[in-house]
DNA sequence: TGGCAATGCGGCAAAGTGTCGCAGGGCAAC
DNA sequence: GTTGCCCTGCGACACTTTGCCGCATTGCCA
């Protein structure tokens, strides 16, 4: 167990050292992403909104990007061409909370280069901006085989839950079950497949 | 309630009068489909398999093609590049089962205009010729909202039924439930939200 | 300091689930 | 034909989960 097998703070990658603005309304997910970033060795910059991303785009070489789709103001998907105008080289993954087929669609045909569903950490993002640069058509026989019916729900809570900022209550109403009935669901495991 | 309100039989669209090509493994699903697209003016040409597409790709001059992503053989999305080599112009849209957003992201980089889950009428799969060809980022801000579980449990199994061609004891083995639990549940109405 | 909302947890009736079994239908091999 | 296999629908019953109550505690904000 020495400090040579913990990913969490020597990851390779070829991102290291590299500049990424992340994009985010929530404080605290930006905050933890951006320090979580920071110790992998990239230097971040935060942005809390449509504005505050391209002022930072505009006055700072970033080369990457994490964008949150739901924003006050204007939507992250209005921002991925926006950031690209400015600079095209940016490479963007899209982070979002509740995440859909549709959505992803839109933000891969605006320019994004991935499209991550939280919650993600940060050795997520990095996977994204690597699968996002290898070349098409890698996908595993395992994303043709359904989950069961268990795993799919867990995953659905956790996104919304993630969609919550953690608040449960609020998830329930959000999924109509009863808080109760969401905080039992929480404290079973997650289901295997 | 004149048949003027009919979309059933009288499709405007811009597809009319087109040449389109269905990839599905599924023969009955294959011409259902086709049968409804031909009532709707286009013509239709039909492949069982990625062979059988090239070649007919190959052969006839179509303008669009719809593909199943999971075949006997080699799987659909190579298919995507392999039909685009063939005819540049060719408007793809992918057809599958149980869909991912993984799976959804790679379909656009390799060219796709659209990805439509089952199951899909010939409706859908015109809505998704004509919303990919839709200049990006108009439409969708009600993807936002996240559906209840049990909405969300009853589109899993019904992408999963439909990825079992209705057999409701595959799909129960598959979604990892009791086949009486399954026929109980589908029983139910959908959920609204 | 008093609302207000969120959290965790106990308990209980109601609803849902797993697991039997049985009868019937379609289909391919013998 | 008939044997075997798998599918389907449905009834019954024990067991589990859910909805819904309550209560105590915590954090926030005016």
């Amino acid at each position: 167990m020495s400090s040579l097998d913990n990913p969490q703070t020597e990851m390779p990658g070829e991102a290291t050292g590299k500049c990424i603005l992340i994009v985010d309304d929530d404080e605290r997910l930006r905050d933890q992403l951006a320090r979580a970033l920071g110790r992998r060795g990239l230097s971040t910059l935060k942005a809390a909104n449509f504005d505050e991303a391209v002022e930072i785009a505009r006055t700072n070489a970033v080369e990457l990007a994490t964008v949150d789709l739901r924003m006050p103001g204007r939507p992250g998907l209005e921002l991925i061409p926006e950031l690209l105008a400015i600079r095209p080289e940016l490479q963007i993954v899209v982070l979002t909370g509740y995440g859909s087929i549709a959505t992803a669609i839109e933000a891969i045909r605006l320019g994004a280069l991935n499209y991550v569903q939280k919650p993600a950490d940060a050795d997520d993002v990095l996977a994204a901006f690597e699968k996002g640069n290898a070349p098409p058509l890698a996908p595993a026989e395992s994303d043709y085989v359904a989950p069961s019916l268990a795993r799919a729900e867990w995953e659905h809570i956790q996104r919304v839950l993630a969609d919550c900022g953690g608040n449960i209550s609020e998830a329930a109403r959000r999924l109509g079950v009863h808080r109760r009935t969401l905080q039992r669901k929480l404290g079973q495991f997650p289901p295997k497949a």
